[in-house]
DNA sequence: TGACTTTAGTTCGAGACTCGTACTTAATAG
DNA sequence: CTATTAAGTACGAGTCTCGAACTAAAGTCA
């Protein structure tokens, strides 16, 4: 364990988002760290006309930074007329989360650092409550030293989430005593917050934040193996609904409305896309995990003109899909996960024809279609992203 | 013309969401003007607790409000122990807004409220650049003193408007001259900030805060005639997509895959639920206007069981579509507008049967679908709506 | 080489704001 | 008539941002 391991407190930090001179102060630190994180390592000036702050406030709060060990300065860069500026950084040795997964076969923990870089990233086997609290434990105890502040936790989950950010309304798949898990979590890392997210928005958040989305505000993600999910990012923040279930678009009506679903109905997406209805599609079966089964349609469908074909069909109703999806959300990047990833234009060049037809007008762009780059750790990674939201926003006081 | 009209300042205002210290009070302003619209004549001390503010600011945020005839006490309430709390209500009778809309056959007018209360509201046949400035321009005569503030104005129309919130990218069914129409409006109310907005946004603005969904902070708004369009809430907030065209749900492909579509497609939702569709399923033809020809049909239903069941198989479909909408968005509340509203459980009650057939799971609650209630303004009220929520949040000085 | 220019960053005082405490005010309860 | 209760205000302390003046550190040019 680690008895010194600092955390930012959630009871204090979160009671109130702005009212008095000190929220006014938080909210300023989080517009330069936001700052920094967009531009990089940036000199005081350039910070103060970026986030349109007075340069002697952007010196107070970087000096606090610094103290604080958030920033370090950095070597100066001369060329220019002037005095040089003095460039300040994000540090990433300092505060850091833990970006929990726990899915059905396999859990990854993921330590990501203040400055946005990844610090350690960890896959293993396994979907018990256990397994999960084993990798989160080696993961700080590897990574996060005795003097380091852990700013969050937060845990992804194939699984309807409610809107409170902490408890699981239904997981199907998942055979999991979630008191228990919560008690682990909660022993592992006293005083910080964990919070619990549904695993396709943080994949849609870490696209946005890390991956193939980055740059963009509007960002839709679709996954899938014998699921479909997706998350939606707008205006840089996840969509969630009402109940917190907004994304869940596997069992909606699209594509072949005769095609049997597994739930028992007719016509959802997921009985035309889904990982069984591609293979039926191309007339192979499943290997013993997602990816190597779809890395085997790859290969074959390199010599395999019915293969071809069958995944020629399967794109189509991607791309009705999509055009649902984007009709309806208007997103600038889609990003493609699951088995989407590994067959890439075999699926997508298809779906963008199918969507190319289906857009409403000649005004509308159609939003640009992407293979996810992040791998198996996405969920993972854009959970410890959604820690670091609340600092970054000025919610919470990194100093102090 | 009203020499005298005074206008909050556009350039000024919104230059700084909250930097400064006078930046934080317009955010507490804003929260003290929130509260008093959503708990009505309040004293001091509630809005303290509510707003989480301290008693004295709330004193001197009240007073200042006050000066600026902003809010007004009422009569105290007695009866409770202790000195009676002095509530203070929002005044109606300084701050408006306008809100337009242009539309194919119709302009409309209201003017609003601080206090959140339709001023004046007025419609009129047709559809030019002049009628609508000629109904603008005589709503403000009439109902827009020399010595009131116009805090903005906001033109709905049927067309996809740019996430600026200014310029029309496509607008098949209009035909005006933008540049002309900007400057009608403009000299007639200078400088104030004239927005551009869509209509079927506009009305779920409207609905959200006036409306059928009313207290719910994610709903959907769903309209209809011959084209069928969304407006959709999250968090109380518009989502508007990368280029400002989220809710674009007509040409979805969703419903009747073999449906021909006025827009040369097939399978979109509008061929099979737009108007044209449901008078070819109760085999009867169009009258002069929509309303009309909404409600003939819905008093031959009456009597006609060959119309009823036409009506079902549009209910269906309409559900089919709310189903789709409702797994990606997850809404608590879905208002029906345009002839839906006409119909009524003509149609909805089927749609609500296909709904619960296609929920995700047991844990998903159904959202709750209701008729629109406002009419014909609706898309109006949620324009002049939405250029009161720069004040309401604090982005924009109503004082000085 | 040395004055000049240019840009970065800090110091300092003024001004604005919120907050807690103490105080005043106005009602009811007994 | 006194005690109690609660609302609202006055006041001083503390925090914050901001602009202006100032200092610092380079390059430029004669």
């Amino acid at each position: 364990m680690r008895p010194h391991l600092r955390a930012v407190s959630d009871t204090e930090g979160l009671r109130r988002s702005a009212s008095g001179t000190e929220g006014l102060r938080r909210a300023n630190t989080g517009a330069v760290l936001r700052a920094l994180r967009e531009l990089g390592p940036s000199t005081r000036s350039e910070l103060a006309t970026h986030t349109g702050l007075a340069k002697a406030t952007v010196g107070v709060i970087v000096a606090d930074l610094e103290a604080a060990r958030a920033v370090a300065e950095e070597g100066s860069r001369p060329g220019v007329r002037g005095r040089p500026g003095r460039p300040v950084a994000l540090r990433g040795d300092r505060f850091v989360s833990l970006g929990l997964e726990l899915n059905v076969d396999y859990v990854s923990a993921v330590v990501l650092d203040l400055a946005g870089d990844i610090v350690s990233t960890t896959s293993r086997a396994g979907g018990t409550s256990d397994d999960l609290s084993d990798l989160a434990r080696s993961a700080l105890d590897e990574h996060v030293g005795a003097d380091d502040v852990l700013v969050g936790t937060t845990l992804a989950v194939p699984a309807l989430v409610r809107a409170d950010d902490r408890t699981v309304a239904w997981a199907p798949n998942l055979r999991v005593e979630w008191a228990d898990l919560a008690d682990a979590l909660g022993s592992l890392v006293p005083d910080v917050r964990v919070g619990v997210s549904n695993d396709a928005n943080c994949a849609a958040y870490a696209e946005s934040h890390h991956g193939a989305a980055r740059g963009a505000s509007h960002a839709l993600y679709v996954t899938g193996t014998v699921g479909i999910g997706a998350g939606i990012v707008q205006d840089g923040e996840l969509v969630r609904g009402g109940a917190g279930f907004a994304g869940e678009v596997g069992h909606m009506a699209v594509g072949d409305s005769t095609a049997l679903c597994g739930c028992g109905r007719r016509g959802c997406w997921e009985a035309s896309i889904g990982m069984k209805a591609m293979l039926a599609a191309v007339d192979m079966s499943e290997l013993d995990t997602p990816l190597r089964t779809a890395e085997a349609v790859a290969e074959r469908a390199a010599t395999d003109a019915s293969v071809r074909d069958g995944l020629e069909r399967v794109g189509r109703d991607v791309g009705l899909g999509i055009a649902v999806l984007s009709t309806v959300l208007d997103p600038e990047v889609v990003v493609m996960g699951g088995y989407f990833a590994v067959l890439g234009d075999l699926v997508l060049e298809p779906a963008r024809r199918t969507l190319d037809e289906r857009l409403v007008s000649a005004a509308q762009v159609r939003p640009e279609l992407r293979t996810s780059t992040l791998g198996i750790e996405a969920a993972a990674l854009g959970a410890a992203e959604q820690s670091f939201g609340p600092v970054l926003l000025g919610e919470v006081d990194l100093l102090a």
